[in-house]
DNA sequence: ACCATACACGCAGAAACATGCAAGAACAGG
DNA sequence: CCTGTTCTTGCATGTTTCTGCGTGTATGGT
Protein backbone atom coordinates (compact mmCIF):
# COMPACT_ATOMS: atom_id res chain seq x y z
CA UNK A 1 0.00 0.00 0.00
CA UNK A 2 1.42 3.32 -1.12
CA UNK A 3 1.38 6.30 1.18
CA UNK A 4 -0.59 8.37 -1.30
CA UNK A 5 -3.05 5.53 -1.65
CA UNK A 6 -3.51 5.50 2.10
CA UNK A 7 -4.21 9.23 2.10
CA UNK A 8 -6.82 8.83 -0.62
CA UNK A 9 -8.40 6.02 1.33
CA UNK A 10 -8.63 8.20 4.41
CA UNK A 11 -10.19 11.08 2.51
CA UNK A 12 -12.66 8.77 0.80
CA UNK A 13 -13.58 7.25 4.13
CA UNK A 14 -13.99 10.70 5.60
CA UNK A 15 -16.32 11.71 2.78
CA UNK A 16 -18.33 8.50 2.90
CA UNK A 17 -18.62 7.84 6.64
CA UNK A 18 -18.20 11.37 7.93
CA UNK A 19 -15.48 10.26 10.30
CA UNK A 20 -12.33 8.23 10.64
CA UNK A 21 -11.26 6.22 13.67
CA UNK A 22 -7.50 5.76 13.68
CA UNK A 23 -7.61 2.39 15.37
CA UNK A 24 -10.18 0.90 13.00
CA UNK A 25 -8.45 2.07 9.84
CA UNK A 26 -5.14 0.72 11.07
CA UNK A 27 -6.72 -2.65 11.65
CA UNK A 28 -8.55 -2.62 8.31
CA UNK A 29 -5.50 -1.78 6.27
CA UNK A 30 -3.11 -3.81 8.34
CA UNK A 31 -0.83 -0.89 9.13
CA UNK A 32 0.23 0.66 12.39
CA UNK A 33 -1.89 3.27 14.12
CA UNK A 34 1.13 5.54 14.03
CA UNK A 35 1.04 5.74 10.27
CA UNK A 36 -2.64 6.57 10.31
CA UNK A 37 -2.05 9.26 12.90
CA UNK A 38 0.81 10.67 10.87
CA UNK A 39 -1.35 10.78 7.76
CA UNK A 40 -4.21 12.42 9.62
CA UNK A 41 -1.87 14.99 11.07
CA UNK A 42 -0.59 15.86 7.60
CA UNK A 43 -4.08 16.02 6.14
CA UNK A 44 -5.17 18.28 8.97
CA UNK A 45 -2.21 20.56 8.32
CA UNK A 46 -3.38 20.85 4.72
CA UNK A 47 -6.87 21.65 5.88
CA UNK A 48 -8.35 18.48 4.42
CA UNK A 49 -9.66 17.15 7.69
CA UNK A 50 -10.15 18.13 11.27
CA UNK A 51 -8.11 16.16 13.75
CA UNK A 52 -9.91 15.01 16.88
CA UNK A 53 -9.00 12.71 19.72
CA UNK A 54 -9.29 9.19 18.37
CA UNK A 55 -9.43 9.99 14.70
CA UNK A 56 -10.59 12.76 12.42
CA UNK A 57 -13.70 14.51 11.13
CA UNK A 58 -14.30 16.23 7.77
CA UNK A 59 -13.03 19.79 7.53
CA UNK A 60 -15.41 22.53 6.47
CA UNK A 61 -16.08 22.31 2.72
CA UNK A 62 -14.69 25.80 2.15
CA UNK A 63 -11.29 24.81 3.46
CA UNK A 64 -11.26 21.50 1.64
CA UNK A 65 -12.12 23.20 -1.61
CA UNK A 66 -9.25 25.62 -1.27
CA UNK A 67 -6.76 23.05 -0.06
CA UNK A 68 -7.56 20.71 -2.92
CA UNK A 69 -6.86 23.36 -5.49
CA UNK A 70 -3.36 23.68 -4.12
CA UNK A 71 -0.84 20.98 -4.59
CA UNK A 72 -0.12 18.93 -1.52
CA UNK A 73 1.28 21.03 1.28
CA UNK A 74 4.96 20.15 1.30
CA UNK A 75 6.57 18.98 4.47
CA UNK A 76 8.60 22.18 4.72
CA UNK A 77 5.54 24.37 4.98
CA UNK A 78 4.04 22.12 7.59
CA UNK A 79 7.19 22.31 9.70
CA UNK A 80 7.37 26.07 9.33
CA UNK A 81 3.73 26.37 10.33
CA UNK A 82 4.20 24.13 13.35
CA UNK A 83 7.12 26.25 14.53
CA UNK A 84 5.18 29.47 13.96
CA UNK A 85 2.35 28.26 16.17
CA UNK A 86 4.77 28.54 19.08
CA UNK A 87 4.96 32.31 18.53
CA UNK A 88 1.29 32.82 19.26
CA UNK A 89 0.69 33.83 22.87
CA UNK A 90 -2.64 33.00 24.50
CA UNK A 91 -4.74 36.10 24.98
CA UNK A 92 -2.94 38.03 22.26
CA UNK A 93 -4.17 39.44 18.99
CA UNK A 94 -2.83 37.86 15.83
CA UNK A 95 -2.89 38.98 12.22
CA UNK A 96 -2.79 35.93 10.00
CA UNK A 97 -2.00 36.13 6.30
CA UNK A 98 -3.66 34.08 3.58
CA UNK A 99 -1.88 31.40 1.59
CA UNK A 100 -1.13 27.77 2.28
CA UNK A 101 1.48 28.30 4.97
CA UNK A 102 -0.72 30.62 6.99
CA UNK A 103 -3.61 28.24 6.48
CA UNK A 104 -1.47 25.46 7.88
CA UNK A 105 -0.78 27.67 10.91
CA UNK A 106 -4.51 28.12 11.39
CA UNK A 107 -5.03 24.39 11.13
CA UNK A 108 -2.37 23.71 13.74
CA UNK A 109 -3.46 26.29 16.31
CA UNK A 110 -4.67 24.56 19.48
CA UNK A 111 -8.42 24.09 19.42
CA UNK A 112 -8.97 25.89 22.71
CA UNK A 113 -6.70 28.81 21.91
CA UNK A 114 -7.98 32.01 23.48
CA UNK A 115 -6.99 34.83 21.14
CA UNK A 116 -8.21 37.26 18.51
CA UNK A 117 -7.35 36.42 14.92
CA UNK A 118 -7.54 39.06 12.21
CA UNK A 119 -7.25 37.90 8.62
CA UNK A 120 -8.15 38.79 5.06
CA UNK A 121 -8.54 35.16 4.11
CA UNK A 122 -12.00 33.55 4.09
CA UNK A 123 -10.28 30.20 4.14
CA UNK A 124 -8.48 30.96 7.38
CA UNK A 125 -11.79 32.04 8.88
CA UNK A 126 -13.36 28.76 7.82
CA UNK A 127 -10.48 26.84 9.34
CA UNK A 128 -10.88 28.61 12.69
CA UNK A 129 -14.67 28.48 12.98
CA UNK A 130 -14.43 25.47 15.23
CA UNK A 131 -12.12 27.21 17.68
CA UNK A 132 -14.68 28.22 20.30
CA UNK A 133 -12.52 30.70 22.17
CA UNK A 134 -10.97 32.39 19.17
CA UNK A 135 -12.45 35.74 18.22
CA UNK A 136 -12.34 36.15 14.44
CA UNK A 137 -12.20 39.36 12.49
CA UNK A 138 -12.31 39.33 8.74
CA UNK A 139 -10.93 42.12 6.59
CA UNK A 140 -13.13 42.49 3.56
CA UNK A 141 -12.50 43.74 0.06
CA UNK A 142 -12.29 42.59 -3.52
CA UNK A 143 -11.41 38.93 -3.67
CA UNK A 144 -8.16 38.08 -5.41
CA UNK A 145 -9.14 34.67 -6.67
CA UNK A 146 -5.72 33.25 -7.24
CA UNK A 147 -4.96 33.12 -3.54
CA UNK A 148 -8.55 33.53 -2.31
CA UNK A 149 -7.90 36.56 -0.12
CA UNK A 150 -9.36 40.04 0.09
CA UNK A 151 -7.16 42.67 -1.54
CA UNK A 152 -7.38 46.12 -3.01
CA UNK A 153 -8.08 49.57 -1.65
CA UNK A 154 -11.04 48.56 0.50
CA UNK A 155 -9.14 45.76 2.17
CA UNK A 156 -6.10 47.93 2.83
CA UNK A 157 -8.37 50.57 4.31
CA UNK A 158 -10.10 48.01 6.51
CA UNK A 159 -6.69 46.95 7.79
CA UNK A 160 -6.01 50.50 9.01
CA UNK A 161 -8.61 50.02 11.72
CA UNK A 162 -7.00 47.09 13.48
CA UNK A 163 -3.99 46.58 15.69
CA UNK A 164 -2.33 43.38 16.78
CA UNK A 165 0.53 42.00 18.83
CA UNK A 166 1.86 39.72 16.14
CA UNK A 167 1.54 39.40 12.38
CA UNK A 168 2.43 36.16 10.61
CA UNK A 169 3.10 36.80 6.94
CA UNK A 170 3.81 34.40 4.13
CA UNK A 171 5.95 35.55 1.21
CA UNK A 172 7.18 33.86 -1.93
CA UNK A 173 10.66 35.34 -1.91
CA UNK A 174 13.32 36.29 0.64
CA UNK A 175 16.16 37.87 -1.29
CA UNK A 176 19.15 40.01 -0.22
CA UNK A 177 18.49 42.84 -2.66
CA UNK A 178 14.79 42.45 -3.48
CA UNK A 179 13.71 42.05 0.13
CA UNK A 180 10.51 40.20 0.97
CA UNK A 181 8.52 39.73 -2.21
CA UNK A 182 5.34 38.22 -3.59
CA UNK A 183 3.81 37.69 -6.99
CA UNK A 184 0.98 40.22 -7.06
CA UNK A 185 1.05 43.97 -6.52
CA UNK A 186 -2.26 44.20 -4.68
CA UNK A 187 -1.32 41.28 -2.51
CA UNK A 188 2.00 42.93 -1.67
CA UNK A 189 0.22 46.13 -0.70
CA UNK A 190 -2.16 44.18 1.51
CA UNK A 191 0.63 42.30 3.24
CA UNK A 192 2.43 45.59 3.81
CA UNK A 193 -0.70 47.07 5.35
CA UNK A 194 -1.06 44.07 7.64
CA UNK A 195 2.55 44.18 8.77
CA UNK A 196 2.18 47.87 9.60
CA UNK A 197 -0.66 47.15 12.02
CA UNK A 198 1.21 44.69 14.26
CA UNK A 199 3.74 45.37 16.97
CA UNK A 200 5.85 42.56 15.59
CA UNK A 201 5.89 40.84 12.22
CA UNK A 202 7.28 37.39 11.56
CA UNK A 203 7.78 36.00 8.09
CA UNK A 204 6.94 32.42 7.19
CA UNK A 205 9.16 31.11 4.43
CA UNK A 206 9.95 27.51 3.68
CA UNK A 207 13.40 26.64 2.39
CA UNK A 208 12.70 27.07 -1.34
CA UNK A 209 11.76 30.73 -0.77
CA UNK A 210 15.13 31.69 0.70
CA UNK A 211 17.18 33.47 -1.93
CA UNK A 212 14.23 33.67 -4.33
CA UNK A 213 12.68 36.89 -5.57
CA UNK A 214 9.19 37.66 -6.89
CA UNK A 215 8.15 40.82 -8.78
CA UNK A 216 6.58 42.84 -5.99
CA UNK A 217 8.16 43.92 -2.76
CA UNK A 218 6.26 43.60 0.50
CA UNK A 219 8.90 45.03 2.81
CA UNK A 220 12.57 45.86 2.65
CA UNK A 221 13.81 42.97 4.63
CA UNK A 222 15.47 44.28 7.73
CA UNK A 223 12.10 45.71 8.78
CA UNK A 224 10.80 42.52 10.34
CA UNK A 225 10.84 41.00 13.79
CA UNK A 226 11.80 37.54 12.77
CA UNK A 227 11.65 34.78 10.22
CA UNK A 228 10.49 31.20 10.51
CA UNK A 229 12.02 28.77 8.04
CA UNK A 230 13.11 25.19 7.69
CA UNK A 231 16.18 26.14 5.68
CA UNK A 232 19.69 25.58 6.97
CA UNK A 233 20.65 28.53 9.25
CA UNK A 234 24.06 28.66 7.58
CA UNK A 235 22.43 29.73 4.30
CA UNK A 236 24.15 33.00 3.28
CA UNK A 237 20.87 34.91 3.07
CA UNK A 238 19.89 33.80 6.54
CA UNK A 239 23.30 34.65 7.97
CA UNK A 240 23.02 38.12 6.53
CA UNK A 241 19.54 38.49 8.01
CA UNK A 242 20.84 37.37 11.40
CA UNK A 243 23.67 39.87 11.14
CA UNK A 244 21.06 42.59 10.57
CA UNK A 245 19.40 41.66 13.83
CA UNK A 246 16.50 39.61 12.47
CA UNK A 247 15.60 36.80 14.78
CA UNK A 248 15.59 33.38 13.14
CA UNK A 249 13.40 30.47 14.15
CA UNK A 250 14.47 27.25 12.51
CA UNK A 251 11.73 24.66 12.04
CA UNK A 252 12.71 20.99 12.19
CA UNK B 1 -17.77 6.76 19.09
CA UNK B 2 -15.38 9.68 19.08
CA UNK B 3 -15.64 12.40 21.70
CA UNK B 4 -16.02 15.06 19.02
CA UNK B 5 -18.74 13.02 17.39
CA UNK B 6 -20.60 12.88 20.69
CA UNK B 7 -20.46 16.65 20.92
CA UNK B 8 -21.87 17.01 17.42
CA UNK B 9 -24.59 14.55 18.31
CA UNK B 10 -25.54 16.59 21.35
CA UNK B 11 -25.65 19.81 19.34
CA UNK B 12 -27.71 18.20 16.61
CA UNK B 13 -30.10 16.81 19.21
CA UNK B 14 -30.31 20.19 20.84
CA UNK B 15 -31.21 21.81 17.54
CA UNK B 16 -33.71 19.15 16.53
CA UNK B 17 -35.46 18.45 19.81
CA UNK B 18 -34.85 21.76 21.53
CA UNK B 19 -33.50 20.00 24.60
CA UNK B 20 -31.20 17.27 25.82
CA UNK B 21 -31.77 14.97 28.79
CA UNK B 22 -28.47 13.69 30.09
CA UNK B 23 -29.86 10.38 31.27
CA UNK B 24 -31.60 9.56 27.99
CA UNK B 25 -28.63 10.40 25.82
CA UNK B 26 -26.35 8.33 27.99
CA UNK B 27 -28.67 5.36 27.62
CA UNK B 28 -29.09 5.91 23.86
CA UNK B 29 -25.40 6.09 23.13
CA UNK B 30 -24.41 3.50 25.70
CA UNK B 31 -22.06 5.80 27.58
CA UNK B 32 -21.98 7.00 31.16
CA UNK B 33 -24.02 9.97 32.26
CA UNK B 34 -20.81 11.52 33.48
CA UNK B 35 -19.49 11.78 29.96
CA UNK B 36 -22.66 13.44 28.79
CA UNK B 37 -22.55 15.85 31.70
CA UNK B 38 -18.91 16.61 31.01
CA UNK B 39 -19.68 17.29 27.35
CA UNK B 40 -22.61 19.51 28.21
CA UNK B 41 -20.49 21.40 30.68
CA UNK B 42 -17.85 21.99 28.00
CA UNK B 43 -20.40 23.03 25.41
CA UNK B 44 -21.97 25.42 27.88
CA UNK B 45 -18.54 26.88 28.63
CA UNK B 46 -18.19 27.54 24.91
CA UNK B 47 -21.59 29.16 24.83
CA UNK B 48 -23.05 26.50 22.57
CA UNK B 49 -25.75 25.43 24.98
CA UNK B 50 -27.35 26.41 28.21
CA UNK B 51 -26.85 24.00 31.06
CA UNK B 52 -29.92 23.20 33.14
CA UNK B 53 -30.66 20.69 35.84
CA UNK B 54 -31.10 17.33 34.15
CA UNK B 55 -29.72 18.26 30.77
CA UNK B 56 -29.32 21.27 28.54
CA UNK B 57 -31.23 23.72 26.36
CA UNK B 58 -30.12 25.60 23.23
CA UNK B 59 -28.07 28.67 24.08
CA UNK B 60 -29.80 30.85 21.52
CA UNK B 61 -31.90 30.34 18.43
CA UNK B 62 -28.74 30.88 16.43
CA UNK B 63 -27.44 27.50 17.54
CA UNK B 64 -29.93 26.01 15.15
CA UNK B 65 -28.05 27.70 12.36
CA UNK B 66 -24.84 26.13 13.58
CA UNK B 67 -26.29 22.65 13.57
CA UNK B 68 -27.76 23.16 10.15
CA UNK B 69 -24.31 23.66 8.75
CA UNK B 70 -23.43 20.14 9.85
CA UNK B 71 -26.18 18.41 7.98
CA UNK B 72 -27.00 18.24 4.29
CA UNK B 73 -29.04 20.98 2.67
CA UNK B 74 -32.68 19.93 2.95
CA UNK B 75 -34.67 19.51 -0.20
CA UNK B 76 -36.85 22.55 0.42
CA UNK B 77 -33.91 24.90 0.65
CA UNK B 78 -32.42 23.47 -2.50
CA UNK B 79 -35.64 24.05 -4.41
CA UNK B 80 -35.89 27.60 -3.12
CA UNK B 81 -32.28 28.22 -4.07
CA UNK B 82 -32.78 26.80 -7.55
CA UNK B 83 -35.74 29.11 -8.14
CA UNK B 84 -33.83 32.12 -6.80
CA UNK B 85 -31.01 31.54 -9.28
CA UNK B 86 -33.47 32.56 -12.00
CA UNK B 87 -33.67 36.05 -10.52
CA UNK B 88 -30.01 36.76 -11.14
CA UNK B 89 -29.42 38.67 -14.40
CA UNK B 90 -26.09 38.31 -16.20
CA UNK B 91 -23.97 41.42 -15.86
CA UNK B 92 -25.77 42.59 -12.75
CA UNK B 93 -24.51 43.12 -9.22
CA UNK B 94 -25.85 40.77 -6.57
CA UNK B 95 -25.75 40.95 -2.79
CA UNK B 96 -25.84 37.44 -1.42
CA UNK B 97 -26.59 36.70 2.22
CA UNK B 98 -24.90 34.07 4.36
CA UNK B 99 -26.68 30.99 5.66
CA UNK B 100 -27.41 27.65 4.10
CA UNK B 101 -30.03 28.79 1.62
CA UNK B 102 -27.91 31.58 0.21
CA UNK B 103 -24.98 29.20 0.08
CA UNK B 104 -27.10 26.83 -1.94
CA UNK B 105 -27.83 29.69 -4.35
CA UNK B 106 -24.10 30.29 -4.72
CA UNK B 107 -23.54 26.63 -5.46
CA UNK B 108 -26.24 26.63 -8.12
CA UNK B 109 -25.19 29.77 -9.98
CA UNK B 110 -24.00 28.88 -13.50
CA UNK B 111 -20.24 28.40 -13.62
CA UNK B 112 -19.72 30.99 -16.34
CA UNK B 113 -22.00 33.63 -14.79
CA UNK B 114 -20.72 37.10 -15.50
CA UNK B 115 -21.69 39.23 -12.51
CA UNK B 116 -20.45 40.89 -9.35
CA UNK B 117 -21.30 39.16 -6.09
CA UNK B 118 -21.11 41.02 -2.79
CA UNK B 119 -21.38 38.98 0.39
CA UNK B 120 -20.47 38.95 4.05
CA UNK B 121 -20.06 35.18 4.05
CA UNK B 122 -16.60 33.60 3.66
CA UNK B 123 -18.33 30.37 2.75
CA UNK B 124 -20.15 31.95 -0.18
CA UNK B 125 -16.84 33.35 -1.37
CA UNK B 126 -15.30 29.89 -1.22
CA UNK B 127 -18.21 28.48 -3.20
CA UNK B 128 -17.75 31.05 -5.96
CA UNK B 129 -13.97 30.93 -6.29
CA UNK B 130 -14.26 28.63 -9.28
CA UNK B 131 -16.54 30.99 -11.19
CA UNK B 132 -13.97 32.64 -13.46
CA UNK B 133 -16.16 35.52 -14.61
CA UNK B 134 -17.69 36.36 -11.26
CA UNK B 135 -16.20 39.35 -9.49
CA UNK B 136 -16.28 38.76 -5.73
CA UNK B 137 -16.43 41.38 -3.03
CA UNK B 138 -16.31 40.38 0.59
CA UNK B 139 -17.69 42.54 3.39
CA UNK B 140 -15.49 42.11 6.43
CA UNK B 141 -16.11 42.45 10.13
CA UNK B 142 -16.32 40.44 13.31
CA UNK B 143 -17.20 36.85 12.51
CA UNK B 144 -20.43 35.59 14.00
CA UNK B 145 -19.47 31.97 14.35
CA UNK B 146 -22.86 30.35 14.53
CA UNK B 147 -23.63 31.26 10.95
CA UNK B 148 -20.06 31.95 9.83
CA UNK B 149 -20.70 35.45 8.49
CA UNK B 150 -19.25 38.88 9.18
CA UNK B 151 -21.45 41.01 11.44
CA UNK B 152 -21.20 43.97 13.74
CA UNK B 153 -20.54 47.65 13.28
CA UNK B 154 -17.59 47.24 10.94
CA UNK B 155 -19.49 44.93 8.61
CA UNK B 156 -22.53 47.22 8.54
CA UNK B 157 -20.27 50.14 7.76
CA UNK B 158 -18.55 48.22 4.98
CA UNK B 159 -21.95 47.52 3.49
CA UNK B 160 -22.64 51.27 3.21
CA UNK B 161 -20.06 51.50 0.47
CA UNK B 162 -21.67 49.11 -1.98
CA UNK B 163 -24.70 49.17 -4.22
CA UNK B 164 -26.38 46.34 -6.07
CA UNK B 165 -29.26 45.54 -8.36
CA UNK B 166 -30.55 42.63 -6.35
CA UNK B 167 -30.20 41.36 -2.79
CA UNK B 168 -31.05 37.76 -1.88
CA UNK B 169 -31.69 37.45 1.83
CA UNK B 170 -32.34 34.39 3.97
CA UNK B 171 -34.44 34.72 7.11
CA UNK B 172 -35.61 32.23 9.74
CA UNK B 173 -39.10 33.63 10.16
CA UNK B 174 -41.81 35.17 7.94
CA UNK B 175 -44.63 36.17 10.24
CA UNK B 176 -47.65 38.49 9.77
CA UNK B 177 -46.98 40.58 12.88
CA UNK B 178 -43.27 40.02 13.53
CA UNK B 179 -42.26 40.59 9.92
CA UNK B 180 -39.05 39.07 8.58
CA UNK B 181 -37.00 37.83 11.51
CA UNK B 182 -33.79 36.07 12.41
CA UNK B 183 -32.21 34.69 15.57
CA UNK B 184 -29.45 37.17 16.26
CA UNK B 185 -29.56 40.95 16.67
CA UNK B 186 -26.27 41.65 14.91
CA UNK B 187 -27.22 39.38 12.08
CA UNK B 188 -30.55 41.16 11.71
CA UNK B 189 -28.79 44.53 11.56
CA UNK B 190 -26.43 43.22 8.91
CA UNK B 191 -29.23 41.82 6.76
CA UNK B 192 -31.05 45.13 7.08
CA UNK B 193 -27.94 46.98 5.93
CA UNK B 194 -27.58 44.67 2.95
CA UNK B 195 -31.20 45.07 1.93
CA UNK B 196 -30.83 48.85 2.06
CA UNK B 197 -28.02 48.78 -0.50
CA UNK B 198 -29.91 46.95 -3.25
CA UNK B 199 -32.47 48.28 -5.68
CA UNK B 200 -34.56 45.21 -5.05
CA UNK B 201 -34.57 42.66 -2.22
CA UNK B 202 -35.93 39.14 -2.43
CA UNK B 203 -36.38 36.90 0.57
CA UNK B 204 -35.50 33.22 0.54
CA UNK B 205 -37.66 31.22 2.94
CA UNK B 206 -38.38 27.52 2.72
CA UNK B 207 -41.78 26.28 3.82
CA UNK B 208 -41.04 25.78 7.52
CA UNK B 209 -40.15 29.47 7.88
CA UNK B 210 -43.54 30.71 6.73
CA UNK B 211 -45.59 31.73 9.76
CA UNK B 212 -42.60 31.35 12.08
CA UNK B 213 -41.06 34.19 14.08
CA UNK B 214 -37.58 34.61 15.52
CA UNK B 215 -36.56 37.19 18.13
CA UNK B 216 -35.06 39.89 15.91
CA UNK B 217 -36.69 41.74 13.07
CA UNK B 218 -34.81 42.29 9.84
CA UNK B 219 -37.51 44.23 8.00
CA UNK B 220 -41.18 44.96 8.40
CA UNK B 221 -42.43 42.64 5.75
CA UNK B 222 -44.13 44.70 3.10
CA UNK B 223 -40.81 46.41 2.42
CA UNK B 224 -39.50 43.75 0.10
CA UNK B 225 -39.55 43.15 -3.62
CA UNK B 226 -40.46 39.53 -3.52
CA UNK B 227 -40.27 36.21 -1.73
CA UNK B 228 -39.09 32.82 -2.93
CA UNK B 229 -40.54 29.83 -1.13
CA UNK B 230 -41.57 26.23 -1.66
CA UNK B 231 -44.64 26.63 0.54
CA UNK B 232 -48.16 26.35 -0.82
CA UNK B 233 -49.18 29.78 -2.26
CA UNK B 234 -52.58 29.43 -0.56
CA UNK B 235 -50.89 29.67 2.85
CA UNK B 236 -52.64 32.56 4.67
CA UNK B 237 -49.37 34.38 5.34
CA UNK B 238 -48.42 34.21 1.69
CA UNK B 239 -51.86 35.36 0.55
CA UNK B 240 -51.60 38.35 2.84
CA UNK B 241 -48.16 39.12 1.45
CA UNK B 242 -49.47 38.90 -2.08
CA UNK B 243 -52.34 41.22 -1.16
CA UNK B 244 -49.74 43.72 0.05
CA UNK B 245 -48.11 43.69 -3.34
CA UNK B 246 -45.20 41.40 -2.61
CA UNK B 247 -44.28 39.27 -5.58
CA UNK B 248 -44.22 35.55 -4.88
CA UNK B 249 -42.03 33.02 -6.63
CA UNK B 250 -43.03 29.46 -5.84
CA UNK B 251 -40.26 26.86 -6.06
CA UNK B 252 -41.14 23.34 -7.12
C1' DA C 1 -38.52 18.34 56.18
C1' DC C 2 -37.46 14.25 53.54
C1' DC C 3 -36.01 11.59 49.69
C1' DA C 4 -34.66 10.68 45.07
C1' DT C 5 -32.03 12.38 41.65
C1' DA C 6 -28.55 15.19 39.57
C1' DC C 7 -24.24 16.93 40.26
C1' DA C 8 -18.99 17.96 41.14
C1' DC C 9 -14.78 16.13 42.46
C1' DG C 10 -11.11 12.95 42.74
C1' DC C 11 -9.18 8.76 41.37
C1' DA C 12 -7.31 4.99 38.58
C1' DG C 13 -7.22 2.26 34.53
C1' DA C 14 -7.24 2.60 29.73
C1' DA C 15 -6.70 4.64 25.49
C1' DA C 16 -4.57 7.95 22.43
C1' DC C 17 -0.77 10.65 21.62
C1' DA C 18 4.16 12.65 20.56
C1' DT C 19 8.77 11.54 20.23
C1' DG C 20 13.02 9.21 19.34
C1' DC C 21 15.07 5.39 17.29
C1' DA C 22 16.34 1.74 14.21
C1' DA C 23 15.42 -1.40 10.34
C1' DG C 24 14.12 -1.47 5.75
C1' DA C 25 12.93 0.31 1.15
C1' DA C 26 13.42 3.67 -2.41
C1' DC C 27 16.38 6.58 -4.62
C1' DA C 28 20.46 9.11 -6.69
C1' DG C 29 25.08 9.26 -8.09
C1' DG C 30 29.18 7.38 -9.42
C1' DC D 1 26.21 -2.59 -10.02
C1' DC D 2 27.50 -0.70 -5.79
C1' DT D 3 27.20 2.70 -2.17
C1' DG D 4 25.63 6.40 0.51
C1' DT D 5 21.55 9.09 1.44
C1' DT D 6 16.90 10.01 2.28
C1' DC D 7 12.41 8.68 3.33
C1' DT D 8 9.17 5.70 5.30
C1' DT D 9 7.49 2.72 8.71
C1' DG D 10 6.83 0.26 12.94
C1' DC D 11 8.13 -0.17 17.66
C1' DA D 12 9.31 1.38 22.43
C1' DT D 13 9.08 5.03 25.57
C1' DG D 14 7.00 8.49 28.42
C1' DT D 15 3.19 11.84 28.49
C1' DT D 16 -1.32 13.48 28.02
C1' DT D 17 -6.16 12.83 27.71
C1' DC D 18 -10.31 10.48 28.31
C1' DT D 19 -13.73 7.76 30.81
C1' DG D 20 -16.22 5.31 34.30
C1' DC D 21 -16.79 4.68 39.18
C1' DG D 22 -17.12 5.97 44.08
C1' DT D 23 -17.84 9.49 47.28
C1' DG D 24 -19.95 13.35 49.17
C1' DT D 25 -22.77 17.57 48.11
C1' DA D 26 -26.44 20.22 46.00
C1' DT D 27 -31.00 20.53 44.01
C1' DG D 28 -35.84 19.92 43.18
C1' DG D 29 -40.11 17.70 44.16
C1' DT D 30 -43.42 15.97 47.52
Amino acid sequence: MLAAERRDHLLALLAREGKVVAKDVAADLGISEDSVRRDLRDLAAEGLCQRVYGGALPASPAVVGYAERQSVTPDGKRRVAAAAVGLVRPGSTLILDGGTTALAVAGLLPADLDCTVITHSPTVVAALLEHPRAELFLLGGRIFKHSAVACGAAAVEAAQNVSADLCLLGVTGVHPEAGLTTGDADEAAMKRALAARAAETWILASAEKIGAASPFRVLPWPRIGGLVTDADPTHPVLERLAADGVELLTAR
